[in-house]
DNA sequence: TTGTAAGCGTTATCAT
DNA sequence: ATGATAACGCTTACAA
């Protein structure tokens, strides 16, 4: 007799139900193809026996893993964690598990040596990237699994990509200060090497060109909080003093009002704000914040669904661009005087 | 000869390097009890093949799942995903993966049946809960592997538990209140079935017994902005307006400011506000806002130490209580004219 | 329709 | 110090 408290395997089920271990398994994974007798017996068995599959010998079996990682630079921040959750509504339709990879932190001790070891076959069934600061040849490796990039992408890196269409939200919130009369605009942008900031300032530009105006004032920030609130300072510092300001997310849009604030200033009065992403404070934020929404939960599905569909059918190189919108509330308002 | 496309197994470093399996497996798990001549031999084999093992198969014979699942009530919310974070971190030391289930989304359809299939030692090696609405029989099955209860806990559920000192800071919130003259206070809950809200207002009780003072009016909000921002209809049709409020956490406290702003009370002129948690956007609020911190990050760390203790040495029914602090700013005040 | 048995790729026991 | 081999628990040809 087997010790009690371990858990009964298939082997165990088979014997009560007095049927061999691969009739068991049918009933298990396909019912129809096992007659009725014998299923009912085995349903029987599992059921007195408490008998769960144990999942990691089917997936050595099935030689899968039955579980995505997700590559994201830092957990803690709500932006990528809605993404995230996105990623585990699809996955868990699959009957797929979510692992999660913090890459900033991973990476202390050797350069990417942390997480190379990750990006296996043996370790997941498929990667989606939330990191675009990774090095390309992390994934070049043969027993790397598939990859699709979300909402950052990493040059030199080819494959599916699931992306916002930051450059025509960039725009939107462009066009939007232009149309109130604002000329003196100021772009406080995200780390100059992030594609995200990059493909933002492309829209900026784009703006600008369709009605001939020459480029903005640039400051660069973090995406933090306290970046926004620093570029308070450098706004005030400039000669002639902007009456707009388009950040690259909704933290540097919120941290810039306290800081415009603090010193005097009123937002719409005096300098209007546009944000991006539509994080869930921007309605509550001091004053409402005009911004781009991006859906993350809905762009993380779509990473999911790629890769799964994409471990079916390898159709390369898709890249998918979900729409975003202008959201505007109290923090725009039309330029004094024009 | 192997199909070049297939990931090399230990079989083909050994007979590359003219040794058994055995001996490459030692090489790789514990090198000092091999000849250093059939180290070196292993280690060139290795390279050349570009071997690393399959974790899966690793795992299945040492009878573990080699990651440990968190159950969160909702990834997207940065405080949860932030003691994520620290849970990550600590088991990333130990070479074990982070696997995430979001309990409510899970949920649909039969109740706790989504949950119960990822609750065996088959899928995962121990359990961090982070919920505490959860029915505590999920875990009463033979097959359920450790857990570990972090920041809320589920009544009726034994075993190791790592909180914050709900009760403490809570009293030091209405102390401080108190303290600057304040009588008239109103304290905006958690739901009411939360551990969470239970035990802060446990500590809201002690801070007026110790004054002789009668229990505050309360409003039940659900952690959210929008039920902060709807505390302050409630606040304003009180026949005796409070001076003061204390709420549960940041996100209301922010959501109710923004709400009496709007209405024309100012912060902490009329109305002085204190939150919990002390998140990010706490010091960049309209008013920077008075609050308890308590170290996110930091909790989800212990929780996974905690539980990897417990696996090697199961000491039961361990508590451990992290300590919080008030972080006094701007959005309180002495009672006028007090 | 059901049973037998060969793997999946390791690690660990027992010899040598 | 090293090699042969039996597990780990399951799925899936192939046989019957």
């Amino acid at each position: 007799m087997r010790d009690p408290e371990q858990a009964p395997r298939i082997h165990d089920v088979a014997k009560l139900a007095g049927v061999s271990v691969a009739t068991v398994s049918r009933v298990l994974s396909n019912p129809s193809i096992v007659a009725e007798r014998t299923r009912l017996a085995v349903e029987k068995a599992v059921a007195e026996t408490g008998y769960t599959v144990n999942v990691m010998a089917r997936n050595l079996r099935q030689q899968q893993v039955g579980g995505v990682l997700a590559l994201v630079p830092n957990l803690a921040n709500p932006f990528f964690s809605s993404i995230l959750a996105g990623i585990a509504d699809a996955l868990r339709e699959e009957g797929l598990s979510l692992l999660v990879l913090d890459t900033r932190r991973a990476d202390t001790g050797s350069p990417t040596g942390g997480i190379r070891s990750y990006l296996t076959r043996s370790r997941a069934d498929g990667l989606i990237v939330l990191d675009g600061s990774l090095d390309p040849a992390l994934f070049s490796q043969p027993s790397c699994p598939p990859v699709v990039q979300a909402c950052e992408w990493i040059d030199g890196l080819a494959g599916p990509r699931v992306l916002a269409d930051n450059a025509a939200g960039a725009r939107f919130a462009v066009e939007h200060l232009l149309g109130l009369g604002h000329r003196r605009i100021m772009h406080v942008t995200g780390p100059s090497e992030n594609t995200l900031s990059q493909s933002r300032a492309a829209g900026v530009a784009q703006a600008l060109a369709a009605l001939g105006l020459a480029p903005v004032a640039r400051m660069e920030g973090a995406f933090t909080l306290a970046s926004g609130h620093a570029a308070a300072a450098a706004l005030m510092a400039e000669p002639e003093r902007p009456t707009a300001v388009f950040c690259d997310n909704d933290e540097m849009a919120i941290g810039l009002m306290a800081g415009l604030q603090a010193r005097g200033l009123r937002v719409p009065d005096d300098v209007s704000i546009v944000g991006f992403d539509n994080i869930e404070m921007a309605a509550y934020a001091n004053v409402p914040l005009t911004t781009v929404r991006q859906k993350r939960a809905h762009l993380g599905r779509r990473a999911a669904e790629m890769l799964l569909a994409h471990r079916a059918a390898p159709k390369l190189d898709e890249e998918l661009i979900l729409p975003v919108e202008l959201v505007i509330r109290q923090s725009t308002a039309p330029l004094q005087g024009a």
